[in-house]
DNA sequence: TTGAAAGCGCTAACAC
DNA sequence: GTGTTAGCGCTTTCAA
């Protein structure tokens, strides 16, 4: 593999020094009109392109962004990852990916490539197994490398970072109103993800929701997609339940089965919610109902408060943005 | 934002030179017992870590692969960015990704961003709009600045550089083959992808498959998914057909419904088969049955054939990876 | 065993 | 208008 030309090259060939080369290149004003224009074409027809990393090296700043995120095969991370890949190309930032495939060991690594100067800053989604053991030391390495960061979505209070959320809480209130508005009595939630903050928080809108409304709660919290059938048999054949809001789309698409497979007719006898605009839901015959969380909006409104706190001289309180949920009726609802 | 730390400054710490604690902390043996865990204490009680741009610059080597995709939003480029990044952590490299959104201005600013020292290497699918307009200039580029490039999926003949890509061919002849196996007469090839070279060799697969059988070849290349209904209408009302052969999955599920507005029972009077084993087809009613692409496998093959590249000393022969495909069958073929 | 010095490719303050 | 020089942080040869 040839070595790549370089100013020196380029210094040599055109029989001047290497500053006068940079400084032509970058159209400084210092240089004459017909040195600027020779080292150009010089420079042109030997295909010189400038080293990026000499550049960072000198600028201390590489304009580019580090992204941790959990699976790349949830439809929600791709999104989201779309959204942070469009505003990022906006506002002049490349995207380097890790993905921590929601192990703690491997988010851990992850930082650690990217607090070594290679990244201006680092965009994050905490895996489930961090969520889990609760320990945080190479979060809190980063605060102390002044690694700016922005996490989102699934975000860790005791970290004090900017962070980008879903407002969940809400998200799970409104849909819980919104089954209770059409007439529900009996509406079950279906926690799938009972071991991160985002279901919890969801869990918590849809207590609130139901207790506003004098009505019994019920919650499944399945560990495993497996366990969903077993844990809602009983209570399709035991209990009345007219509703189902779950905590994810594809949990709801397997009670809409279980569901039909146990008689009800769907959204006659029962109507269903799930969380995630996703292809499934769109697919899924009937079409779900669901809570939207606009994950594209999630990615660019993490990628601008980087950015923001990246350019900004002074150092700021950390923001926390909520995006707002809404839901997206289709025919799972009555 | 304090300055992160540096040798220098570990070295005015220390009371020793430089080079001393570079050699220290990379456990050279030239340097003794107790200095060695001097600095290895002083760098570990400030937070050394070595500034990793400034290695670049001096080993001419990133450890990072550059990647383009044309749509993170398909799942099949999502599965395919999986299986690159466990590849590439596997073998130690980062990836950077680009998004080129199917635009050829795109593709050439990200080309033009990653040949500049960034990035060991290159891992792309071409544009929609760069095979259609055919202006291949960066990539000639790119191979002019010796930058080892890896294409995958969409590839472009011309172009000298390792290939990954799926038999295309094949895999629309065996899926054309199992239809006419199961007793289908009239299978109709519908390409929505007419555009990129995998529809045209998919396209070519169909076509000799049906020759070789004496069948009646028909084509129906729409331009967009909503032109689907409007062409495959007439086809069956005017004409007899009891398969369709189609060239993703999501043009196979509309053809269903298409299909089943029209009366027809699937898969008693007619049997679809698509393209690209997703969520859509595996969640669709009845489920689709397709050609796998194996996308995973792909993306690691890119991976470990950029990789050969980069650390075998000698320029050998572009190779071009052909990976198999398999059909998956579901509930959409008798 | 340790240190001095050069150099990776680039930029920019300062001199000429 | 052009060149000299220092320096970004690190590695590595060579000298002490």
């Amino acid at each position: 593999m040839q070595p790549k030309i370089t100013l020196k090259d380029l210094a040599n060939l055109a029989g001047v020094s290497i500053s006068t080369v940079s400084k032509a290149l970058n159209d400084s004003p210092e240089i004459g009109e017909k040195t600027r224009v020779k080292i150009k074409e010089i420079a042109e027809s030997y295909n010189y392109v400038p080293n990026n990393i000499a550049r960072s090296l000198k600028s201390k700043s590489t304009k580019i962004i580090g992204v941790i995120i959990p699976a790349i095969l949830l439809e929600f991370f791709s999104k989201v990852l779309y959204g942070i890949e469009m505003e990022a190309t906006r506002l002049g930032y490349k995207i380097v990916i890790c993905l921590s495939n929601e192990s703690h060991q491997k988010e851990v690594e992850s930082i650690d490539t990217f607090i070594n100067g290679s990244v201006d800053g680092i965009i994050l989604s905490v895996a489930e197994e961090t969520q889990k053991n609760k320990d945080y030391s190479h979060f809190y390495k980063t605060l102390k490398y002044n690694v700016p960061m922005v996490m989102f979505d699934r975000v860790i209070d005791e970290i004090t970072c900017d962070k980008v959320t879903v407002d969940d809480f809400e998200g799970a209130f409104k849909a819980t109103n919104f089954l209770l508005e059409i007439g529900c009595e009996n509406v079950v939630f279906l926690n799938i993800i009972s071991n991160i903050s985002v279901g919890q928080l969801r869990e918590q809108g849809y207590v609130s929701a139901m207790q506003k409304s004098d009505k019994e709660v019920k919650i499944l919290t399945p560990q495993h997609y497996n366990e969903i059938e077993k844990e809602l048999l009983p209570v399709f054949k035991n209990e009345k339940v007219d509703a189902i809001l779950a905590a994810d789309e594809y949990s709801a698409v397997l009670a809409m089965n279980v569901a039909r497979m146990n008689g009800y007719d769907i959204p006659k006898d029962i109507s269903i919610i799930g969380f995630t605009n996703g292809l499934i839901s769109e697919h899924a015959i009937p079409s779900l109902t669901v809570v939207s969380q606009h994950a594209e909006n999630i990615g660019k409104q993490a990628v601008s408060s980087l950015v923001n706190r990246l350019e900004s001289e002074t150092s700021t309180e950390t923001i926390h943005t909520v995006v707002k949920t809404n839901i997206v009726e289709r025919n799972s609802t009555r």
